[in-house]
DNA sequence: CTCTTTGGTATAATAAAATATATAATATGA
DNA sequence: TCATATTATATATTTTATTATACCAAAGAG
């Protein structure tokens, strides 16, 4: 569960570019009444569509808030469907592996998921994440206790618990049978 | 165009700062040393981290790159830990308590986590969420057909799917017991 | 106490973002 | 086909973000 690699190289400037001009255009706006609208020249919209142009904070957020979607999402990209199975996963429990975490969508960057197996017992330390970084936990089957910056929060089947990630944090299952855990890592949360 | 704040209300300017100051001071990483570092001047550091100025998306980038972090955490807020456990559940949504969904961490950010219980044979037609939100869906307990742009998803116990969440999808719980549900919607998503 | 670092201010100069306006190119529809 | 709306380009102008420089005050460290 490491958390390098989530910054993609890239034009921030065309990414603002595409999004706006798919956001803009799915909603059958012409850039001149968008212009009109958010209070932006309307050469502005086009170079920021091509994504020649770099942009203001104001501007930024004229667009994002005129388009009445998070200023966050005109700096990212698509995806498609795709599906993670149980079955599909790396290898399950083997009897020294205390904690066996599976990454389920890999392609994902700022937005990870992970189905998590903790022995009975068994316990792991996590170590600090990115400053930034929001931690969700699931328990789908079992128990699981959470310690985090010295508190102690005891979950049982289909709590949740979310915390920041950039400290660190344990996890234990405190009973006899298996725990199976859900992750989310978000990368960009408020 | 005046001088004004155009941002009033959820002025991103003072997050912006606010996150600044927070990652660069975490690090131990004078103004003047980070300034040098990545090639912004003293004073619009010192402006930012004040929330007194309009950044250009260079400037943001040169700023979210030289801390290592993605720009759209630069953008947002922070949070605490915080728990939902099952017996807690609000409930919502529900015309004939065919499906229901317990939000779980109702808070002011851009990934919301929901609990889906699903009555065996009933089924559920979503509306479309806003363009660029992304919906990830995970089986804790029976079973689930998803169906999104005429395709048709079967999963089981622990499986996961996820999908653009930006079109008409329909959940079915095929089976004859309680399909309990985890959902993840992030609005700010590749 | 000095010496140094750091955050912050003031001011002038520069680079560039944004606007206004006009106009051409490209589609789109009747 | 013509007519119209939208996209794109060009230029000149205004506005402002950014830089550079010097300076000040507070906080530590020696």
């Amino acid at each position: 569960m490491s958390t390098e690699n989530f910054w993609q190289e890239e034009d921030v400037g065309k990414r603002i570019g595409a999004n706006l001009r798919q956001f803009r255009v799915n909603r059958g706006i012409s850039m001149e009444a968008l212009a009109k609208q958010i209070g932006v020249s309307k050469l502005t919209l086009i170079k920021i569509e091509h994504g020649e142009a770099n942009p203001t904070l104001s501007v930024i957020w004229k667009i994002a808030n005129g388009l009445n979607i998070p200023i966050t999402t005109l700096l990212s990209i698509e995806s498609e469907v795709s599906i993670a199975r149980k079955k599909d996963g790396l290898k399950l429990i083997s009897s020294d592996d205390v904690f066996i975490a599976e990454p389920l969508f890999r392609s994902h960057n700022l937005t990870e998921l992970y189905r998590g197996y903790l022995q009975p017992g068994g316990e792991y330390v996590s170590e600090a994440h990115q400053p930034g970084v929001m931690e969700f936990i699931t328990v789908m089957s079992g128990q699981l206790t959470v310690e985090v910056d010295g508190d102690t929060y005891h979950l049982e089947e289909y709590d949740s618990i979310r915390f920041k990630g950039d400290r660190l944090h344990k996890y234990v299952n405190p009973a006899s049978s298996l725990t199976i855990l859900h992750f989310v890592i978000s990368y960009h949360n408020f």
